[in-house]
DNA sequence: TTGAAAGCGGTACCAG
DNA sequence: CTGGTACCGCTTTCAA
């Protein structure tokens, strides 16, 4: 009599149980299971091994295949340790279904927005080797240069700066404050912003054109403490980041005293419903990604023809919208 | 002279080219690199193998490791296909992190908030078996009841309903209309919320209270159809589901001549930063979320203990602030 | 049409 | 202290 076993682990079925159960090897097992083209079996020994696998509930093991196959269908994204926007998170969530729909398996990597330099190094050559070499099928980066070896979601950030910043010039606004997040993670997004507008300022015709970062953290606080020098700033027109920083700003604004527009415009940008429900309505830059679907399919493409050439995706097209705050 | 080579794919060094290079077998090179504390390796031999491991870009293959151990440290995490809120979202992504900080690879799964009683079934038992044969090490699973098998985050979202309810409730409102978002994938939050408000009515003192499910999608034309037949409900107080929609609706509300809170009260849930900027201030029911870490600590705790039994964790307190809108 | 067998890369026994 | 070796579970030639 063997010693009262403590509670044995449910036994997890392998192919060679499906296989003994059906009356068949493994082989077939494995034939059947993958559809496999290459060769027939005739179709009882088929339903046997289908009822076998079903009545054990056959899961095939994951990391198994994918040694065998040298290959997995994992795709790794990127994320940031720091809340990026509804748009953002929005869209990463939306390619991560699609990715999935698509029978890939994602898998959250770390590093989107690191700070300063680290954001491009973190998903350096070296970074996508290690990644790829562990099993992944692509990685995804995302950010303002392409990276190689990954496919880059190349994102213009700098267009929105410099649309917003263009789109207040054309309004006669010449002194233009720029909101720059203190929250670490989203210089990847604040930096090229506010390099736009510089460009954009640059190259306005006409009186010379003053761009001023101005840090602000998510705050009550934060805002509040901003807009109570504003005065001494002398600046007609902000942009804001984007319309959550935006709206945080208007309020601490006019709070202030100061009126919206005429003392001092206000753009955002993400075109975010919380926009027009402010008043006056917020002015912003609206941004245009590709869908999920679409970009998934790009992916999946780029995946099975292996060009081991960096794919670079561009994205995003950025236009002002005027409302009333500008 | 060989043939004109196409791109060689880069070999992708194995334990084998290590072992080869640092002149051992390749069991001491899993020795050297694992730090195996059952065997003594000198320390001219770890240099050795170190230093050909690094030499060569060695990484281990994940894939083949987890077959060998049988067991990865693979953390499956649910995700809605739709947007949850910053609250929600936030959270999720601080648990994420916090579980990457221990070292687990966290995949996305999906199926959080699926309609109705998909909901329920799609992280089942069996699905679990599935997940966790496929090689992950935990299945976290969020929803307002546990699951066999995984470790469930139980949220408690009726208090959330209750709380509101009751707030208004005491404020001397007895005809409540509760915001059901149209977007699928809510309901997971919403019945419970309305669940909540409905015993909240039900356990009040003083004349009956009656509540009223009022669906409604996030966007402004649904907000302006909600508020356009609202002389007609005969409500006096709204809980809106959560900041986002209480923001909406409250714009609609006050653009078709409403007071608020005169002639309706508002209340919203998740104490957004929004809340506070809004005027008036939106009286809110404010969430206490365990932190990522904590939570991240307790599922490692768990895993290591392999107690096949199912691991429940209560989250969340709610309590209702009262601001202005009430 | 099916089965036997050789690995994929690593880990951990057991000898030496 | 180190090397040989038997697996983990699956896919895929190659023969039968």
């Amino acid at each position: 009599m063997p010693p009262p076993a403590s509670p044995p682990p449910p036994p997890v079925p392998t192919s060679a149980d499906v296989a003994r159960l059906a009356g068949v090897s493994r082989a077939t097992v494995s034939y059947v299971l993958n559809n496999a083209e290459a060769v027939r079996i005739s179709e009882p020994t088929r339903r046997k091994v289908r009822a076998a696998a079903e009545e054990l509930g056959y899961v095939p093991h994951a990391a198994a295949r994918s040694l065998r196959a040298g290959r997995t269908r994992i795709v790794l994204l990127p994320t940031s340790h720091v809340p990026i926007g509804p748009l953002y998170s929005t869209f990463l969530n939306e390619l991560q279904w699609a990715l999935r729909r698509l029978d890939y398996t994602v898998v959250q990597y770390g590093s989107l927005g690191l700070s300063g330099d680290e954001a491009a190094r973190a998903v350096s050559a070296h970074n996508v080797a290690t990644l790829k070499r562990a099993g992944a099928r692509a990685v995804i980066a995302m950010g303002p240069v392409g990276v190689p070896g990954a496919h880059a979601l190349v994102m213009n950030q700098e267009e929105v700066g410099a649309r917003a910043a263009a789109h207040l010039i054309a309004r006669g606004r010449r002194r233009i404050g720029v909101v720059v997040p203190e929250e670490d993670g989203l210089e990847l997004f604040s930096g090229p912003r506010l390099a736009g507008a510089r460009q954009a300022a640059g190259a306005a015709a006409g009186p010379a054109v003053g761009i001023e970062a101005l840090p602000m953290a998510y705050s009550e606080e934060s805002a509040a403490a901003l807009a109570a020098r504003w005065r001494g700033l002398g600046l007609d027109a902000v942009f804001a980041y984007n319309d959550e920083y935006a709206m945080l700003l208007m309020r601490a604004l006019q709070d202030e005293g100061l009126r919206v527009p005429e003392d001092v415009a206000v753009i955002g940008a993400d075109d975010l419903l919380i926009g027009r429900l402010l008043r006056p309505r917020l002015s912003t830059v609206q941004i245009e990604l590709p869908t999920g679907d679409h970009l998934a399919s790009l992916v999946d493409r780029a995946v099975r023809e292996p060009s081991e050439v960096t794919q670079r995706h561009d994205l995003m097209t950025a236009a002002a919208v005027h409302r009333e705050s500008t």
